[in-house]
DNA sequence: TCTGGGGTCCTAGGACCC
DNA sequence: TCTGGGGTCCTAGGACCC
Protein backbone atom coordinates (compact mmCIF):
# COMPACT_ATOMS: atom_id res chain seq x y z
CA UNK A 1 0.00 0.00 0.00
CA UNK A 2 0.70 3.46 -0.60
CA UNK A 3 -0.36 6.76 1.25
CA UNK A 4 0.12 10.14 0.21
CA UNK A 5 -0.06 12.97 2.84
CA UNK A 6 -0.06 16.49 1.98
CA UNK A 7 -0.75 19.86 3.59
CA UNK A 8 -4.01 21.37 2.88
CA UNK A 9 -3.23 24.98 1.02
CA UNK A 10 0.25 24.49 2.94
CA UNK A 11 1.57 28.00 2.38
CA UNK A 12 -1.67 29.28 3.65
CA UNK A 13 -1.63 26.78 6.20
CA UNK A 14 1.85 27.64 7.37
CA UNK A 15 1.18 31.35 7.72
CA UNK A 16 -1.39 30.54 10.05
CA UNK A 17 0.40 28.51 12.14
CA UNK A 18 1.97 31.14 14.69
CA UNK A 19 -0.67 34.05 13.96
CA UNK A 20 -4.07 32.68 15.15
CA UNK A 21 -5.05 35.97 14.64
CA UNK A 22 -5.50 35.17 10.72
CA UNK A 23 -6.85 31.43 11.04
CA UNK A 24 -10.44 32.34 10.60
CA UNK A 25 -9.39 34.99 8.04
CA UNK A 26 -9.34 34.36 4.28
CA UNK A 27 -5.51 34.47 3.59
CA UNK A 28 -3.24 33.79 0.09
CA UNK A 29 0.05 33.59 -0.45
CA UNK A 30 2.32 35.23 -3.25
CA UNK A 31 5.12 33.83 -5.05
CA UNK A 32 8.47 35.39 -5.29
CA UNK A 33 8.32 38.88 -6.02
CA UNK A 34 4.80 39.24 -4.82
CA UNK A 35 4.10 37.85 -8.72
CA UNK A 36 0.97 35.71 -8.30
CA UNK A 37 -0.87 34.18 -6.45
CA UNK A 38 0.00 30.47 -5.55
CA UNK A 39 -1.75 29.49 -2.13
CA UNK A 40 -5.05 30.05 -1.42
CA UNK A 41 -6.85 28.97 1.99
CA UNK A 42 -9.74 27.01 2.27
CA UNK A 43 -11.68 30.28 3.51
CA UNK A 44 -10.12 32.32 0.18
CA UNK A 45 -10.98 29.87 -1.67
CA UNK A 46 -14.78 30.13 -1.02
CA UNK A 47 -14.08 34.25 -3.07
CA UNK A 48 -13.11 32.48 -6.10
CA UNK A 49 -9.67 33.72 -5.88
CA UNK A 50 -7.78 32.56 -9.23
CA UNK A 51 -4.15 30.04 -7.97
CA UNK A 52 -1.44 31.39 -10.48
CA UNK A 53 -3.24 34.47 -11.73
CA UNK A 54 -1.30 37.97 -10.85
CA UNK A 55 -1.19 39.24 -8.14
CA UNK A 56 -1.60 43.17 -9.26
CA UNK A 57 -4.72 42.40 -11.21
CA UNK A 58 -6.80 41.18 -8.75
CA UNK A 59 -4.81 43.57 -5.50
CA UNK A 60 -8.26 45.47 -5.71
CA UNK A 61 -10.57 42.42 -5.68
CA UNK A 62 -9.05 41.47 -2.48
CA UNK A 63 -8.22 44.50 -0.79
CA UNK A 64 -12.38 44.86 -1.50
CA UNK A 65 -12.51 41.39 0.93
CA UNK A 66 -10.12 41.88 3.40
CA UNK A 67 -8.09 39.34 2.36
CA UNK A 68 -4.90 38.89 4.83
CA UNK A 69 -1.25 39.02 2.01
CA UNK A 70 1.53 37.06 2.37
CA UNK A 71 4.79 37.52 0.55
CA UNK A 72 6.26 33.71 0.10
CA UNK A 73 8.18 33.11 3.64
CA UNK A 74 9.92 30.21 2.40
CA UNK A 75 12.35 30.06 5.86
CA UNK A 76 9.22 29.53 7.71
CA UNK A 77 7.92 27.07 4.85
CA UNK A 78 11.00 24.94 4.63
CA UNK A 79 11.10 24.58 8.25
CA UNK A 80 7.80 23.28 8.94
CA UNK A 81 8.05 21.03 5.89
CA UNK A 82 11.01 19.12 7.67
CA UNK A 83 8.82 19.33 11.13
CA UNK A 84 6.02 17.72 9.41
CA UNK A 85 7.82 15.31 7.05
CA UNK A 86 9.39 13.97 10.67
CA UNK A 87 6.05 13.16 11.76
CA UNK A 88 4.77 11.91 9.08
CA UNK A 89 7.98 9.10 8.51
CA UNK A 90 7.55 7.79 12.01
CA UNK A 91 4.05 5.98 10.27
CA UNK A 92 5.57 3.74 7.44
CA UNK A 93 9.06 1.85 6.61
CA UNK A 94 9.40 4.33 3.35
CA UNK A 95 9.20 8.05 2.80
CA UNK A 96 9.29 9.70 -0.72
CA UNK A 97 9.68 13.91 -0.04
CA UNK A 98 8.08 14.66 -3.28
CA UNK A 99 6.92 18.51 -2.75
CA UNK A 100 7.69 20.96 0.01
CA UNK A 101 4.42 19.49 1.48
CA UNK A 102 3.66 16.52 -0.04
CA UNK A 103 5.48 12.82 0.79
CA UNK A 104 4.25 9.14 -0.74
CA UNK A 105 4.55 6.53 1.94
CA UNK A 106 5.33 3.00 1.21
CA UNK A 107 3.98 0.32 3.75
CA UNK A 108 5.84 -2.95 3.42
CA UNK A 109 6.03 -4.44 6.90
CA UNK A 110 3.60 -2.19 8.39
CA UNK A 111 0.90 -3.16 5.84
CA UNK A 112 0.42 -7.02 8.06
CA UNK A 113 0.00 -4.56 11.05
CA UNK A 114 -2.38 -2.30 10.26
CA UNK A 115 -6.23 -3.42 9.62
CA UNK A 116 -7.94 -0.63 9.45
CA UNK A 117 -6.58 2.32 6.70
CA UNK A 118 -8.72 4.50 7.96
CA UNK A 119 -8.43 4.83 11.70
CA UNK A 120 -4.41 4.67 10.54
CA UNK A 121 -4.74 7.47 8.23
CA UNK A 122 -6.52 9.42 10.75
CA UNK A 123 -3.87 8.44 13.57
CA UNK A 124 -1.56 10.38 11.10
CA UNK A 125 -3.42 13.35 10.43
CA UNK A 126 -4.22 13.92 13.95
CA UNK A 127 -0.63 13.43 15.13
CA UNK A 128 1.04 16.10 12.09
CA UNK A 129 -1.92 18.51 13.94
CA UNK A 130 -0.97 17.74 16.82
CA UNK A 131 2.95 18.58 16.68
CA UNK A 132 3.02 20.91 13.78
CA UNK A 133 -0.52 22.62 13.74
CA UNK A 134 -0.66 22.24 9.91
CA UNK A 135 -3.97 20.42 8.75
CA UNK A 136 -3.10 17.51 6.56
CA UNK A 137 -5.12 15.13 3.96
CA UNK A 138 -3.86 11.35 3.60
CA UNK A 139 -5.26 9.06 1.01
CA UNK A 140 -4.01 5.35 0.81
CA UNK A 141 -4.04 3.14 -2.44
CA UNK A 142 -1.83 0.60 -4.18
CA UNK A 143 -0.93 3.00 -6.59
CA UNK A 144 0.67 5.96 -6.68
CA UNK A 145 -1.85 7.52 -8.85
CA UNK A 146 -4.65 5.93 -6.31
CA UNK A 147 -3.27 7.41 -3.54
CA UNK A 148 -2.91 10.61 -4.95
CA UNK A 149 -6.71 10.05 -6.41
CA UNK A 150 -7.50 9.37 -2.77
CA UNK A 151 -6.36 12.43 -1.46
CA UNK A 152 -7.84 14.36 -3.55
CA UNK A 153 -11.32 13.04 -2.14
CA UNK A 154 -10.08 13.33 1.16
CA UNK A 155 -9.90 16.89 0.74
CA UNK A 156 -12.62 18.08 -1.92
CA UNK A 157 -15.09 15.64 -1.50
CA UNK A 158 -18.27 15.59 1.65
CA UNK A 159 -17.74 13.43 3.89
CA UNK A 160 -14.14 12.24 3.89
CA UNK A 161 -12.52 14.03 6.94
CA UNK A 162 -9.39 14.24 5.49
CA UNK A 163 -8.43 10.49 4.76
CA UNK A 164 -9.81 8.79 2.04
CA UNK A 165 -8.72 4.99 0.95
CA UNK A 166 -9.48 3.04 -2.51
CA UNK A 167 -9.28 -0.58 -1.12
CA UNK A 168 -11.96 -2.44 -2.83
CA UNK A 169 -13.71 -1.96 -6.34
CA UNK A 170 -16.24 0.09 -4.61
CA UNK A 171 -14.50 2.65 -3.48
CA UNK A 172 -12.16 3.06 -6.15
CA UNK A 173 -15.03 3.75 -8.62
CA UNK A 174 -16.92 5.64 -6.04
CA UNK A 175 -14.21 8.09 -6.07
CA UNK A 176 -13.63 8.36 -9.70
CA UNK A 177 -16.37 8.56 -11.11
CA UNK A 178 -16.48 12.07 -8.93
CA UNK A 179 -13.06 13.20 -9.87
CA UNK A 180 -12.90 15.23 -13.08
CA UNK A 181 -10.29 13.87 -15.20
CA UNK A 182 -8.02 17.37 -15.40
CA UNK A 183 -8.07 16.14 -11.38
CA UNK A 184 -5.63 13.02 -12.23
CA UNK A 185 -2.46 13.53 -11.27
CA UNK A 186 -0.50 13.63 -14.99
CA UNK A 187 -3.49 14.77 -16.92
CA UNK A 188 -3.19 18.34 -17.66
CA UNK A 189 -4.98 21.13 -18.83
CA UNK A 190 -3.96 19.91 -22.69
CA UNK A 191 -4.42 16.45 -22.65
CA UNK A 192 -7.83 17.52 -20.45
CA UNK A 193 -9.56 19.13 -23.20
CA UNK A 194 -8.56 16.34 -25.88
CA UNK A 195 -9.68 13.53 -23.76
CA UNK A 196 -12.80 15.63 -23.17
CA UNK A 197 -13.66 15.86 -26.50
CA UNK A 198 -13.73 12.35 -27.06
CA UNK A 199 -16.10 12.01 -24.29
CA UNK A 200 -13.56 11.08 -21.48
CA UNK A 201 -14.35 13.55 -18.96
CA UNK A 202 -13.99 12.24 -15.13
CA UNK A 203 -10.85 9.95 -13.90
CA UNK A 204 -13.54 6.65 -14.13
CA UNK A 205 -13.95 7.09 -17.35
CA UNK A 206 -9.81 7.25 -18.13
CA UNK A 207 -9.71 4.11 -16.31
CA UNK A 208 -12.09 2.31 -18.32
CA UNK A 209 -10.13 3.79 -21.56
CA UNK A 210 -7.79 0.26 -23.05
CA UNK A 211 -4.36 1.58 -21.83
CA UNK A 212 -2.92 0.39 -24.82
CA UNK A 213 -4.69 2.25 -27.56
CA UNK A 214 -4.45 5.39 -25.08
CA UNK A 215 -0.83 4.79 -25.47
CA UNK A 216 -1.36 4.75 -29.24
CA UNK A 217 -3.51 7.90 -29.43
CA UNK A 218 -1.97 10.41 -26.50
CA UNK A 219 1.49 8.57 -25.23
CA UNK A 220 3.49 6.48 -22.92
CA UNK A 221 2.26 8.19 -20.00
CA UNK A 222 -1.46 8.36 -20.71
CA UNK A 223 -0.92 4.92 -20.78
CA UNK A 224 0.70 4.51 -17.72
CA UNK A 225 -2.05 6.70 -15.97
CA UNK A 226 -4.70 4.15 -16.76
CA UNK A 227 -3.25 1.26 -15.44
CA UNK A 228 -2.58 3.05 -12.45
CA UNK A 229 -5.78 4.20 -12.17
CA UNK A 230 -6.81 0.14 -12.15
CA UNK A 231 -4.79 -0.43 -9.46
CA UNK A 232 -1.22 -1.67 -11.39
CA UNK A 233 1.41 -0.06 -10.20
CA UNK A 234 4.00 0.73 -13.14
CA UNK A 235 6.62 2.68 -11.23
CA UNK A 236 8.33 0.98 -8.77
CA UNK A 237 9.24 2.15 -5.49
CA UNK A 238 13.23 2.85 -6.63
CA UNK A 239 12.06 4.46 -9.85
CA UNK A 240 10.19 6.90 -7.78
CA UNK A 241 13.38 7.96 -6.13
CA UNK A 242 15.14 7.80 -8.93
CA UNK A 243 17.81 10.99 -8.87
CA UNK A 244 16.65 14.02 -10.84
CA UNK A 245 18.31 14.13 -14.36
CA UNK A 246 17.97 18.07 -13.78
CA UNK A 247 18.46 20.47 -11.36
CA UNK A 248 17.89 24.01 -12.15
CA UNK A 249 18.44 27.51 -10.04
CA UNK A 250 16.69 30.14 -11.49
CA UNK A 251 14.77 33.62 -10.12
CA UNK A 252 13.55 36.71 -11.40
CA UNK A 253 14.85 39.98 -10.26
CA UNK A 254 13.59 41.90 -7.32
CA UNK A 255 14.15 45.00 -9.93
CA UNK A 256 15.43 45.08 -13.19
CA UNK A 257 19.06 44.68 -13.39
CA UNK A 258 21.21 46.88 -16.07
CA UNK A 259 24.63 46.24 -14.77
CA UNK A 260 27.20 43.63 -15.06
CA UNK A 261 28.75 42.89 -11.94
CA UNK A 262 25.09 42.34 -10.39
CA UNK A 263 24.28 39.68 -13.11
CA UNK A 264 27.19 38.24 -12.46
CA UNK A 265 26.57 38.17 -8.60
CA UNK A 266 23.09 36.66 -9.23
CA UNK A 267 23.94 33.91 -11.59
CA UNK A 268 26.79 32.76 -9.06
CA UNK A 269 24.73 32.61 -6.76
CA UNK A 270 22.29 30.28 -8.80
CA UNK A 271 25.64 28.42 -10.07
CA UNK A 272 25.70 27.73 -5.93
CA UNK A 273 22.86 26.93 -5.13
CA UNK A 274 22.86 24.02 -8.34
CA UNK A 275 26.45 23.04 -7.11
CA UNK A 276 24.92 22.50 -3.19
CA UNK A 277 21.71 19.82 -4.87
CA UNK A 278 24.11 18.50 -6.90
CA UNK A 279 25.89 16.99 -4.21
CA UNK A 280 22.75 16.34 -2.23
CA UNK A 281 21.85 13.78 -4.44
CA UNK A 282 25.16 12.45 -4.94
CA UNK A 283 25.63 13.46 -8.41
CA UNK A 284 28.84 15.07 -10.26
CA UNK A 285 28.16 17.89 -13.37
CA UNK A 286 28.97 17.38 -16.57
CA UNK A 287 27.27 20.13 -18.33
CA UNK A 288 25.09 23.22 -17.35
CA UNK A 289 23.14 26.01 -19.14
CA UNK A 290 23.42 29.61 -18.02
CA UNK A 291 21.29 32.08 -19.15
CA UNK A 292 19.40 35.51 -18.26
CA UNK A 293 16.63 37.53 -19.93
CA UNK A 294 14.39 40.19 -20.18
CA UNK A 295 10.56 40.65 -19.16
CA UNK A 296 8.79 38.28 -22.32
CA UNK A 297 6.22 40.52 -21.65
CA UNK A 298 7.21 43.27 -22.78
CA UNK A 299 8.62 44.45 -26.22
CA UNK A 300 12.15 43.38 -27.23
CA UNK A 301 12.12 40.23 -25.54
CA UNK A 302 16.46 39.06 -25.25
CA UNK A 303 17.70 36.26 -24.23
CA UNK A 304 20.35 34.31 -24.40
CA UNK A 305 22.17 31.44 -22.62
CA UNK A 306 25.48 29.62 -22.92
CA UNK A 307 26.31 25.84 -22.26
CA UNK A 308 29.09 24.78 -20.27
CA UNK A 309 31.38 21.34 -20.38
CA UNK A 310 33.55 20.19 -17.72
CA UNK A 311 35.76 17.75 -19.01
CA UNK A 312 36.17 16.43 -15.59
CA UNK A 313 33.01 15.94 -14.25
CA UNK A 314 32.55 17.87 -10.66
CA UNK A 315 30.27 18.71 -7.65
CA UNK A 316 32.77 21.79 -6.21
CA UNK A 317 30.83 24.95 -5.63
CA UNK A 318 34.45 26.90 -6.56
CA UNK A 319 34.86 25.09 -9.91
CA UNK A 320 31.33 25.71 -11.01
CA UNK A 321 30.93 29.20 -9.77
CA UNK A 322 33.92 30.36 -11.78
CA UNK A 323 33.26 28.64 -14.89
CA UNK A 324 29.45 30.61 -14.30
CA UNK A 325 31.62 33.62 -13.70
CA UNK A 326 32.94 33.72 -17.09
CA UNK A 327 30.07 33.21 -19.41
CA UNK A 328 28.30 36.63 -17.88
CA UNK A 329 30.45 38.60 -20.59
CA UNK A 330 28.81 36.66 -23.17
CA UNK A 331 25.38 36.44 -21.69
CA UNK A 332 25.37 40.63 -20.73
CA UNK A 333 23.96 42.99 -23.13
CA UNK A 334 24.46 46.68 -21.94
CA UNK A 335 20.71 48.49 -22.37
CA UNK A 336 19.25 45.12 -21.52
CA UNK A 337 16.40 46.01 -18.67
CA UNK A 338 17.33 42.18 -17.06
CA UNK A 339 14.28 40.24 -15.71
CA UNK A 340 15.37 36.76 -14.78
CA UNK A 341 18.56 34.56 -14.66
CA UNK A 342 19.56 30.98 -14.08
CA UNK A 343 21.71 28.17 -13.89
CA UNK A 344 20.92 24.83 -14.85
CA UNK A 345 22.56 21.31 -14.49
CA UNK A 346 21.42 19.60 -17.81
CA UNK A 347 23.48 16.73 -17.60
CA UNK A 348 24.58 14.95 -14.88
CA UNK A 349 26.61 11.46 -14.09
CA UNK A 350 26.80 9.53 -11.01
CA UNK A 351 29.66 9.93 -8.45
CA UNK A 352 30.05 6.49 -8.01
CA UNK A 353 31.24 5.91 -11.78
CA UNK A 354 33.65 8.79 -11.99
CA UNK A 355 35.75 9.00 -14.60
CA UNK A 356 38.90 10.61 -13.81
CA UNK A 357 41.04 12.44 -15.88
CA UNK A 358 44.40 10.76 -16.25
CA UNK A 359 46.85 13.69 -16.42
CA UNK A 360 44.68 16.02 -14.80
CA UNK A 361 44.98 16.97 -11.08
CA UNK A 362 41.54 16.81 -9.53
CA UNK A 363 40.09 19.78 -8.27
CA UNK A 364 37.09 18.22 -6.09
CA UNK A 365 37.85 19.60 -2.86
CA UNK A 366 35.51 17.47 -1.18
CA UNK A 367 36.78 17.87 2.34
CA UNK A 368 35.35 21.70 1.92
CA UNK A 369 33.02 21.17 0.06
CA UNK A 370 30.92 18.48 2.80
CA UNK A 371 32.43 21.28 5.85
CA UNK A 372 30.40 24.25 3.52
CA UNK A 373 27.55 22.18 3.21
CA UNK A 374 27.72 21.11 6.91
CA UNK A 375 28.25 24.54 8.38
CA UNK A 376 25.51 26.12 6.07
CA UNK A 377 23.06 23.44 6.96
CA UNK A 378 23.53 23.81 10.63
CA UNK A 379 23.60 27.44 10.60
CA UNK A 380 21.19 28.33 7.40
CA UNK A 381 22.21 28.57 4.38
CA UNK A 382 24.42 31.44 3.39
CA UNK A 383 26.43 31.44 6.41
CA UNK A 384 29.13 30.73 4.01
CA UNK A 385 28.93 32.09 0.67
CA UNK A 386 31.16 33.06 -2.05
CA UNK A 387 32.53 36.77 -2.19
CA UNK A 388 31.76 36.85 -5.65
CA UNK A 389 27.87 36.51 -4.94
CA UNK A 390 27.90 39.72 -3.56
CA UNK A 391 27.31 41.07 -0.34
CA UNK A 392 24.60 43.15 -0.43
CA UNK A 393 22.62 41.54 -3.14
CA UNK A 394 19.91 44.10 -4.39
CA UNK A 395 18.74 41.81 -7.35
CA UNK A 396 16.69 40.13 -4.32
CA UNK A 397 13.49 39.93 -4.88
CA UNK A 398 10.46 41.99 -3.50
CA UNK A 399 8.87 40.52 -0.48
CA UNK A 400 6.21 43.45 0.86
CA UNK A 401 3.98 41.33 2.57
CA UNK A 402 6.76 39.16 4.29
CA UNK A 403 5.98 37.55 8.08
CA UNK A 404 8.31 36.54 10.49
CA UNK A 405 10.74 33.40 10.32
CA UNK A 406 9.43 32.56 13.53
CA UNK A 407 11.13 28.91 13.67
CA UNK A 408 14.34 29.95 12.02
CA UNK A 409 15.63 33.56 13.12
CA UNK A 410 16.28 34.02 16.78
CA UNK A 411 14.93 37.64 16.39
CA UNK A 412 11.84 36.45 14.96
CA UNK A 413 10.53 34.20 17.90
CA UNK A 414 7.44 34.26 18.77
CA UNK A 415 6.14 36.30 21.99
CA UNK A 416 3.95 34.94 24.17
CA UNK A 417 2.31 37.40 26.62
CA UNK A 418 0.58 36.12 30.15
C1' DT B 1 4.02 54.08 -11.87
C1' DC B 2 4.70 49.52 -12.71
C1' DT B 3 3.76 45.10 -11.89
C1' DG B 4 3.32 38.46 -14.68
C1' DG B 5 6.76 31.96 -10.24
C1' DG B 6 9.83 28.10 -10.23
C1' DG B 7 11.09 23.39 -11.48
C1' DT B 8 11.44 18.97 -14.21
C1' DC B 9 10.89 16.02 -18.00
C1' DC B 10 9.63 14.90 -22.78
C1' DT B 11 9.29 15.39 -27.70
C1' DA B 12 9.76 16.96 -32.33
C1' DG B 13 12.66 18.52 -35.62
C1' DG B 14 17.06 19.88 -37.47
C1' DA B 15 21.96 19.04 -38.25
C1' DC B 16 25.29 15.95 -38.82
C1' DC B 17 27.59 11.49 -39.43
C1' DC B 18 28.51 6.97 -41.56
C1' DT C 1 3.13 -0.65 -57.91
C1' DC C 2 6.04 2.29 -55.67
C1' DT C 3 9.98 2.89 -53.39
C1' DG C 4 15.81 6.21 -51.25
C1' DG C 5 18.55 4.71 -43.89
C1' DG C 6 19.40 4.96 -39.41
C1' DG C 7 21.60 6.76 -35.45
C1' DT C 8 23.09 10.49 -32.32
C1' DC C 9 23.23 14.85 -30.53
C1' DC C 10 21.37 19.30 -29.79
C1' DT C 11 17.85 22.73 -29.01
C1' DA C 12 13.52 24.97 -28.41
C1' DG C 13 9.28 24.63 -26.96
C1' DG C 14 5.54 22.09 -24.85
C1' DA C 15 3.43 19.96 -21.01
C1' DC C 16 2.95 19.12 -16.49
C1' DC C 17 3.42 19.81 -11.42
C1' DC C 18 3.18 22.56 -7.06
Amino acid sequence: MYALVDAVSFYASAEKVFDPSIRNKPVVVLTNNDGCICAVCPIARKLNIPKFGPYFKIKQYLARHQVVIRSSNYELYADLSDRMMNVVARFCDNQHIYSIDESFLQFKHYSKLIDDWHQYGQKIRKAVWRETKLPVGVGIANTPTLAKAANHAAKKLQGFNGVAVIDSEQSRKYILAQMKVSDVWGIGAKLASKLNIIGIHTALDLASQNAKSMRKQFSVVVERTVNELNGIACLTWDEVREPKQEIFSTRSFGQRITNQSTLAAALVSHASIVARKVRQQHSLLKRLVVFASSSPHQDGYYKKSIIVEFPQATQNTLTIASAVDHTVAQIYLPGVLFYRCGVGAIELASSQFQQPDLFAKSTENKALMSCYDIINKRYGQGTLQLASEGKQQRWQMKRQHLSPSYTTKWCDIPKIQC
